[in-house]
DNA sequence: ATCCTCCCCTAC
DNA sequence: TAAGGTAGGGGAGGAT
């Protein structure tokens, strides 16, 4: 079942405030309220509130900036004072500029090359201009470098015959000291709907010749006023309708009368009847027959108004397109009384009409998909550029980076006010009312009183939800969350307006400058709704401030906020209710007791639909009724926490303290519309971009994380298709977790991360709706990179030291065991060894030493590699039996490369079952091969590995269709054992595991002599080498033959064999016991691995590791990625390597 | 006891 | 057509 999501502008408390104000019927709710004052508390707030009602709308009006968004115009102003002022500097500045684009006034849409700024600083130095926001009036071209297919028909619309032109034309004009014919240089996408050359050359032309600036596009004259000062442009003066053009006014989508809207449902409950065709059809026909037809102030030049028109994103997502004539339609519409007029409507439904005509077919076919995720290569981005729930969801970050500065200074007094409601605390909660509505109405007037609401389509039998609706809106029974079919069906005259996410962003930086002027505890709940604590303010009268700093929010951005005020943050929050709309509230201590015995439960922050659900089953329906269950009571049904919040809040309390936004603690991205996939190769493409996605959030909050969750939501099997469309429907919730141990924000990791995890659902994708990916356990992300660019094998490989003689890695060992400082530092793994390696580091010339153990050492931010540290300070102490100082050289080399390891091969970093790896190492192969293994697989597990270790390739998509799968009671037992053996035994199933894969290869290719031989070497050099003891001797004999052996081979080839590497391998196996041999075998093995690929040191980790007795899950960890790797290794060099290593037979 | 994973619930 | 996100917190149950 969906939830209907209640979210989105002010919207949120529909439900109780509804009700709060339902006794006053159908009747205007502001009037009621302001005039009664709020009920028994008539506070000064109120009376401000109470008289201002019709006052503040009049002196609105009449105030200097009163009409439509004075605000914005006089930020637009500024902005074209500013950049002015610039292009004189820099004029003044440099004697090469010229007016090369004088007369020249463009717009940017969307990302180009150069960049908007780019672009913006050419203009300057060249005597043109660069509009921040579009106006018809003012900008001669459009300059954009490529367009989405969603964007070519508005793009079609709004630029109304203005040139649209790659931003090569500026570059090039520039070049070539000249202003050049932008006509080459149009944008193909748009080349059949450019405006005609005719038009331009010969000045004529319908909509060109109107307009008189845009007429002049590539012979503007030299003395065209408008460009050779800086002015305000003229429509800056002009009354209402063509004034702001900055004010972001988006056209409303005024509604005609819908007849035929015959499905309803309940409210709340979005599994209605189907949308019915026939209607659309119906208003389709009419569309195209008078539809289309450009009203604009009867110019007819504006045909455009659809929600993706009018929206254009938010700052950092996308661009603004600002239609002043647009909305002058819509106001015209309104000033007409034309909500009802067909006419209008059928302008507003043009857009999503008009792609059965021919012309627009192949756009629509396009847009089409682009409303899932197939066949729209940008579908995430796209998804989250237009979504109200993530433009809401990732306010708080924006936030966060806005007003660090001021949250800074909040913190330390945050501390200081840890005090009860005994104490003199005076809370104020502000609210905006209907946010979203009321940002997109303050330019109209005439809209106050008329029910309006925000959603994506106005679409009379569309599933698009309503974000927010005003209070005349509300009146009919409309509320956030609801299809607007649902909505026209309550008020088929509602006005529906488009989001405008530049707008809200825009609002709530004015609304929070203004908090912050007044207080500087000032907590940030959303972009509309914030807590101030007036306790220690100089301020005596809380009501009278909170009516200034209500009364200055409506003077600055033209909307109303209400406010609720008392003693804690609970009490602050529910008076709120109370105020709403544009009121405030006051509960006083005394007040308390009363204000909560008839408050239904639900209005308690933190009671949901849920949790009302069952204390409504427990016959608890008011805050009065809670209060009479004890405390051990509702702890005992709900759980400690929450029970004892129903406790507390029943009662008025709360410790919660104004304070300032938490360091987050998780980031992501999630998609649960408009999933839909066909194969793997689709859902991959999709994580891919999710996690793109992820990445650049992580990098942009400067986060690193370590924990990856990767969300699924999977269609029941019995689940229908979504009413809604495209949604996600009824759905299975699933998800996977996993750490890794070095935390990251790359996202090629990252990718191959989520790929893992998507692949252990193995599921069928056509089943998946949506995704999410979450990335928690931060690490600071500067320390980290450093760490790892330090750490990285690429830097020692490609390091002077790298190409020379030989490594220092045994000196610096040798010299820092010599120091005798390690014991102390194994003991405890703090800031001291992490300076300690740091100095090893500047001992030795090689890379090697870049060791990254997390420098903080607590416990509790003990990363992969604190932990692993730790554990290796364990095994020094548990196995005294050997001398110490080699045990400690070990460690140390052990902890370097596993630094190294978790450096170089990030992504491979985690979890991963034999299965996985199985799936992981087949997928690598050729297809024939991957075949050939896949049959062999279970024949050989039984006969060949413990019966604890099968493979299971049915964890992978891919494999799964072969049928060779093993049983689930397979697969637990060997993920249980995974999970859970203990190291000495993970160590034997990694030696037969070895054995395993050789057997495999040797058997495979049996019939054929070269690969037989190739069996025998390797067994040969597995015997061979493990038969030696532990006597030095032995081993120096050894090693003089086997180096002698490989340098023969470096001699012969560049890269290690397989052969080689098993002998670095089983060399390097030995430098735990024997680290004195570190100075002998580093000369034979070190240029081979500096000739080598990070693979090698998987390997040659692993045996270090293997010494140095890890317990735990750590170890099991670390030996899983081991074997990934080196598994990796050896299938790929044994199938691509075949015929070399029939050579090697020889030798040996 | 404490931590972890996999959920669910909630607010905005 | 339509853009059902984000993040925090808590509970259950299991591992350590």
């Amino acid at each position: 079942m969906t939830r209907s999501t209640n979210s989105g502008g002010s919207s949120k408390r529909s439900g109780p405030s509804s009700s709060l104000h339902g006794s006053a019927g159908s009747g205007n709710k502001r009037r009621k309220t302001k005039s009664s004052g709020g009920g028994n508390q008539q506070t000064l707030g109120m009376a401000w509130g109470a008289s201002s009602s019709s006052a503040c709308r009049s002196s609105f009006r009449s105030s200097p900036f009163s009409d439509f968004g004075s605000y914005m115009s006089e930020k637009n102003r500024k902005l074209q004072e500013q950049f002015c002022a610039e292009a004189t500097c820099s004029s003044n500045g440099q004697l090469s500029l010229n007016a090369l684009f004088k007369g020249v006034s463009i717009f940017v849409d969307g990302l180009t090359v150069p960049s908007c700024q780019e672009l913006r600083v050419y203009m300057l130095k060249y005597g043109g201009r660069l509009e921040n926001y579009f106006s018809r009036h003012r900008v001669t071209h459009i300059i954009c470098s490529n367009l989405p297919s969603s964007k070519i028909k508005n793009i079609r619309s709004f630029s109304a015959g203005l040139p649209v032109v790659k931003p090569n034309w500026i570059v090039d004009c520039i070049a070539c000291n000249k202003l050049l014919s932008w006509v080459p240089y149009q944008l193909d996408q748009l080349s059949d709907n450019q405006p005609r050359m005719s038009n331009f050359f010969g000045l004529q032309g319908g909509l060109i010749s109107e307009e008189p600036s845009s007429g002049k596009i590539d012979a503007l004259p030299e003395n065209d006023h408008s460009f050779s000062k800086c002015p305000i442009p003229k429509d800056l003066k002009l009354p209402v309708a063509s004034r702001g053009t900055e004010s972001r006014g988006h056209g409303a989508w005024a509604c005609g009368e819908e007849e035929n809207v015959d499905s309803l449902e309940d409210k709340g409950d979005l599994k209605g009847k189907a949308v019915e065709i026939a209607e659309e059809d119906s208003i389709s026909k009419q569309t195209e027959e008078g539809g289309c037809v450009p009203q604009e102030f009867g110019d007819g030049s504006d045909n455009s108004s659809n929600a993706a028109n009018c929206y254009t994103g938010y700052p950092g997502r996308a661009e603004l397109i600002d239609r002043d004539t647009e909305k002058n339609s819509s106001l015209m519409g309104s000033i007409n009384g034309s909500f009802t007029k067909p006419s209008l409507s059928t302008v507003n439904h043009c857009p999503k009409q008009s792609p059965r005509t021919s012309t627009c077919s192949d756009d629509t076919e396009r847009s089409s998909k682009g409303h899932s995720s197939l066949g729209d290569p940008n579908f995430v981005e796209n998804f989250f550029k237009y979504s109200r729930l993530h433009f809401i969801g990732t306010w708080r970050s924006r936030y966060r980076k806005r007003f660090s500065s001021i949250s800074c200074r909040n913190e330390g007094v945050s501390v200081l006010q840890a005090r009860d409601d005994d104490g003199k605390n005076i809370i104020i909660h502000i609210d905006m009312d209907c946010f979203f509505v009321s940002v997109v109405i303050r330019n109209f007037p005439e809209l106050q009183d008329k029910p309006v609401a925000i959603c994506h389509s106005d679409n009379p039998g569309g599933t698009a939800e309503i974000s927010s609706a005003n209070y005349p809106a509300r009146d009919y029974g409309i509320k956030a969350g609801m299809f607007v079919r649902d909505a026209k069906a309550l008020c088929p005259h509602l006005v529906i307006f488009p989001y405008n996410f530049e707008a809200y962003e825009e609002v709530a930086d004015s609304f929070y400058d203004i908090l912050h002027k007044h207080c500087n505890k000032v907590q940030a709940v959303s972009c509309d709704e914030a807590f101030l604590d007036m306790t220690d303010s100089s301020v005596e009268d809380p009501e009278l401030l909170a009516s200034l700093i209500r009364r200055e929010i409506f003077e600055t951005t033209g909307c109303t906020a209400s406010a609720g005020i008392a003693r804690n943050m609970l009490m602050a929050r529910l008076a709120t209710r109370n105020a709403k709309p544009n009121g405030q509230f006051h509960i006083t201590l005394e007040m308390v007791d009363e204000y909560l015995r008839e408050l239904p439960v639900k209005a308690l922050p933190g009671i949901g639909y849920v949790l009302e659900d069952r204390l409504r089953q427990r016959d608890i329906l008011t805050c009065g009724q809670l209060r009479d269950r004890s405390k051990e009571f509702l702890q005992r049904e709900f759980g400690l926490k929450t029970g004892e919040m129903l406790w507390s809040y029943s009662r008025g309390m709360s410790t919660r303290m104004v304070g300032t936004l938490n360091e987050s603690k998780s980031v992501g991205a999630e998609v649960n519309w408009g999933v839909r996939f066909r194969d793997s190769k689709d859902s991959k493409q999709f994580l891919s971009n999710l996690c793109k996605e992820v990445s650049s959030r992580l990098q942009g909050c400067g986060l690193q994380g370590r924990k990856f969750t990767l969300k699924i939501k999977k269609k029941r099997k019995d689940a229908d298709e979504p009413v809604k469309y495209m949604g996600c429907g009824d759905c299975e919730n699933l998800s996977h977790t996993t750490t890794v141990p070095t935390a990251t924000d790359e996202v090629d990791v990252i990718t191959r991360i989520a790929i893992q995890l998507f692949g252990s659902f193995n599921l069928d994708v056509k089943d998946i709706r949506g995704i999410g990916l979450q990335v928690s356990k931060f690490e600071n992300a500067d320390a980290s990179r450093q760490a790892r660019g330090k750490a990285t094998i690429r830097s020692w490989l490609t390091s002077d030291s790298a190409t020379g003689e030989t490594s220092n890695i045994s000196h610096h060992i040798v010299d820092r065991v010599g120091k005798g400082s390690k014991m102390q530092n194994m003991k405890e793994p703090s800031n001291e060894l992490h300076s300690g390696s740091t100095s090893a580091a500047s001992l030795s010339r090689g890379k090697l030493v870049g060791l990254s153990i997390d420098q903080r050492g607590s416990k509790d931010s003990c990363t992969g590699r604190g932990d692993y540290l730790d554990s290796c300070s364990h095994s020094a102490a548990s196995n005294l039996e050997r001398m110490e100082v080699e045990r400690e050289g070990v460690n140390v080399l052990t902890c370097e490369a596993a630094a190294h390891i978790s450096a170089s091969m990030k992504t491979d970093l985690m979890p991963l079952s034999l299965s996985q790896i199985d799936s992981l190492v087949l997928q690598q192969l050729p297809e024939e091969v991957r075949k050939s293994i896949i049959q062999m697989l279970p024949a050989h597990r039984d006969q060949s590995m413990p019966a604890a270790t099968p493979s299971n390739p049915a964890q992978n998509g891919q494999l799964q269709s072969t049928n060779q799968s093993f049983t689930n009671n397979q697969k637990s037992a060997l993920e249980e054992d995974l999970w859970t053996g203990s190291p000495p035994l993970w160590v034997d199933k990694f030696k037969m595991r070895n054995c395993w894969v050789l057997n495999t290869f040797a058997d495979m290719y049996g019939q054929s002599e070269e690969t037989s031989a190739l069996s025998r070497v390797l067994r040969h050099l597995i015997s061979d080498i493990s038969c030696l003891d532990e006597n030095v001797s032995d081993w120096d004999e050894a090693i003089l033959d086997i180096s002698k052996l490989l340098k023969q081979y470096i001699r012969l080839k560049v890269e290690l064999d397989i052969e080689e590497m098993f002998i670095c391998f089983r060399l390097l196996k030995r430098l735990g016991l024997k680290s004195k041999l570190f100075q002998q075998i580093e000369k034979v093995v070190y240029p081979f691995l500096q000739a080598s690929v990070a693979e090698h040191y998987g390997v040659v980790t692993w045996t270090v590791l293997q010494e140095s007795n890890l317990t735990g899950r750590k170890q099991v960890w670390w030996v899983k990625l081991l074997i990934h790797k080196s598994q990796i290794y050896f299938m790929e060099n044994i199938f691509d390597d075949l015929k070399r290593q029939c050579r090697l037979c020889k030798i040996v």
